[in-house]
DNA sequence: TGGTGTTACTCTCTAACTTG
DNA sequence: CAAGTTAGAGAGTAACACCA
């Protein structure tokens, strides 16, 4: 972590200094059902006050996933999670807490869980699989939902395992829910500029079809995604979607016959080549009063011309206004 | 085989521009 | 005028080729 992403943090958390001494408190007795140990102790904030800080060992059946979480749960498998899995193994059991903070509304689980949805994905997993004994390791956290975001964010961000895709979703998501759709607010907050927070959130709207023509979210990087956004808002967008279909097709014929997919750097070359669709034909006019007043002669890359009608039988805000007017008209074609 | 340089790519930012 | 969008640039990094 960053110097300037761990002062973020302590501005999450309340200003814990990482340089902080922390001292033991003796272990409370078991509260609930779902805590199999617990360990307090005290930490010196930037401030020079004192903070708890709790680390538990749960039962992974105890805790559910915070719905503000960028991660799809119901996406993580064995695969996914085989170098987490290993590396817990290897190391006889959880050695990273996760962030957990207490639910009050829930009869079948008394923590959510607000960062390490892989690792209690894989400990759920171990503990069905060999390793009955293996035990959640969290630190407890009290925060409400935007603070709880901007945590997991910071955490997605550090560790890359989110892919930007679900982060989009999840910034999208959070928009509304937390920053009342201000986004100038959101990236104030979360510490990013406004116009990368713009991009994220164009790539959120991709259209089903598009993404479903990659392999995966994980090929759908953020600036692929975005061009592609940025293409389906022009005259290219039906031809566009028409390919992302066939793309989509071939996938999955290639996915019924076990063969390799088309990576996502294929899928989005090939989209972005999709030709723009032949201008109409019909001159460019602006009328006025039943006559042409300025009307389009050529337009290349870098110019246009154009020629104004009987001038001397104009006034100069109405020629000003068709020149305009036609200029506006010529480089939306 | 390991070190070094080059290239391509990603991530994030700035600043100019557009929109309401 | 504030908020949002966009293009382009810089920094960092991964992948690769080349050479001693």
């Amino acid at each position: 972590m960053s110097a300037k992403q761990g002062e973020y943090l302590r501005g999450i958390l309340g200003g814990a200094d990482e340089e902080d001494t922390a001292e033991p408190v003796p272990e409370r007795p078991r509260r609930t059902n779902a805590i199999l140990s617990r360990t307090n102790t005290i930490e010196r904030l930037a401030s020079g006050e004192l903070r708890q800080v709790t680390e538990m060992r749960l039962d992974p059946g105890r805790c559910r996933i915070w719905e503000g979480n960028a991660r799809r749960y119901e996406m993580l498998n064995e695969a996914a999670c085989s170098d987490l899995i290993e590396s817990i193994i290897a190391d006889g059991g959880q050695k990273i807490p996760a962030v957990v903070r207490r639910v009050q509304d829930d009869p079948d689980h008394e923590y959510e869980v607000i960062v390490g949805t892989r690792r209690h994905w894989t400990i759920s997993w171990l503990r069905k699989n060999s390793y009955p004994d293996m035990t959640f390791l969290v630190r407890l956290e009290t925060l409400d939902d935007e603070a709880a975001f901007r945590l997991a964010d910071l955490e997605n961000r550090a560790r890359k395992d989110v892919s930007d895709l679900e982060r989009a979703w999840n910034y999208k998501l959070a928009l509304t829910s937390y920053y009342g759709g201000r986004q100038k607010r959101m990236a104030e907050r979360l510490r990013i500029t406004q116009g990368w927070l713009s991009k994220m959130l164009s790539v959120a709207d991709l259209p089903t079809e598009i993404i479903e023509a990659f392999p995966n979210f994980d090929s759908i990087a953020l600036n692929v995604g975005y061009e592609i956004a940025s293409a389906l808002g022009t005259k290219r967008r039906e031809e566009i979607l028409r390919t992302a279909a066939e793309i989509r097709a071939e996938q999955n014929e290639l996915r019924n016959r076990g063969d390799v997919l088309l990576d996502g750097k294929k899928v989005a070359t090939r989209l972005l080549a999709t030709p723009t669709p032949k201008l109409r034909n019909e001159p460019l006019q602006i009328k006025k009063g039943g006559r042409t007043v300025t009307s389009l002669v050529s337009k290349t890359r870098g110019a246009i011309t154009i020629r104004v009608h009987n001038p001397a039988d104009l006034n100069d805000a109405d020629i000003g206004d068709a020149v305009a007017r036609l200029i506006k008209t010529a480089l939306k074609r």
